[in-house]
DNA sequence: AAATCAATCAAGCGCTTGCTTGACTTTCTG
DNA sequence: CAGAAAGTCAAGCAAGCGCTTGATTGATTT
């Protein structure tokens, strides 16, 4: 037919993403999952095998292409001052809340959620497949930082975390291009400070 | 007999909070609760008549001290300059990482995580119970920056509090009263930033 | 036309959950 | 010291969980 048909597997995903954006991952059964994508409640099982896997790939679907946006716009930065990290590291985070798929806000929701309070399943998947990434940036924060020691940069960097998660828990969190701005002026203001 | 009994209600409240600690209060079952009490499986019913109210009077007993402890401090500043607002709100949180009761300092992580991605029973604790004494502390904030319209400082007072909420995430979390200094720095330098 | 295969389905498995029950034991009180 | 009240207990309830099963469907391949 000329409609391609969206595979069960993907709208699987996405009615796991609004749920779990709605209720938590913990929370949210493979039931409920089903239900919403109106399919037999077998279906979530026979296409991830498991609960544990759905949930990484649905981290994965949303967070690879995030890191690949992230590094690629750090890489592009000729000089490391700090506002470029920044933005390399915000600025794929508002583009997501500024698309026009509510999917992909929801997932915005569901990571500020699991940076302070991470499921089993997203914990994991941070120490290995994302750990790399993680050092990456932490580094090149230091190189903009040069005042600061190791230490102080990597607390700095955990409480910028900190508050950029605070700022997607509202539903409107960054879609407003303005309010962006703003959270980079705290942001960069917390951690250039002497 | 001479050494007064710890009743069992308290116990219970005690190995829920290392327990929610540890795993988080929705994965946390009232048959673990009773386990580490050495209790059987229906007094944490008998106790509290349900899960729920559990949570609420574990939050409350630690909530309620908390907030009089910040409202003192705030009440007791006679300039009203950002370092004392701030003071006011860092310092019990502070002297709870640094007690050595183990409950205290477990609960401390228990309330970072709640902040950012909170169960139902604390966000209805929030929404009633301490809703007033938020917006206590919000217009303290706002005195101290007179040059904040109320929406930035709103703003800015929720980023703060993910940032602080971040910084509990660590086992040692503010234990080193120098880490609670450059915990302060950080997030005054975001709040007064212009 | 026959065989193959991924996908879907209704049904239900074993297990855990919060909570209840009714009997027993301890503690308080008049 | 007797009786009431409070606390604890083993046992078990209904509901819900993730996951499995074996049959059925409807294209695609042989």
């Amino acid at each position: 037919m000329n409609i391609p048909k969206i595979h069960t597997r993907e709208r699987l995903l996405n009615a796991a993403e609004l749920l779990f954006d709605q209720y938590g991952v913990e929370a949210t059964t493979t039931r409920q999952i089903a239900a919403a994508t109106a399919v037999n409640s077998a279906a979530p099982n026979f296409h991830f095998g498991s609960k544990s896997n759905l949930i990484r790939e649905l981290f994965q679907r949303r967070m690879i292409p995030l890191v690949a946006r992230r590094l690629d716009l750090l890489h592009t930065i000729e000089s490391p001052c700090i506002s470029n990290v920044v933005d390399s590291f915000v600025d794929p985070l508002a583009e997501l809340a500024q698309d026009k798929d509510e999917n992909k806000r929801a997932f915005l929701r569901i990571l500020a959620r699991n940076t302070v309070a991470p499921c089993n399943e997203f914990a994991d998947l941070l120490d290995t497949e994302f750990k790399e990434y993680t050092a990456t940036f932490a580094s090149a924060l230091g190189r903009a930082l040069p005042q600061l020691t190791a230490l102080e940069c990597q607390e700095r960097f955990d409480l910028s975390i900190g508050a950029i998660a605070q700022a997607h828990r509202h539903e409107k969190g960054l879609q407003d291009k303005r309010r962006v701005q703003r959270l980079k002026t705290f942001v960069i203001a917390g951690l250039t400070t002497d």
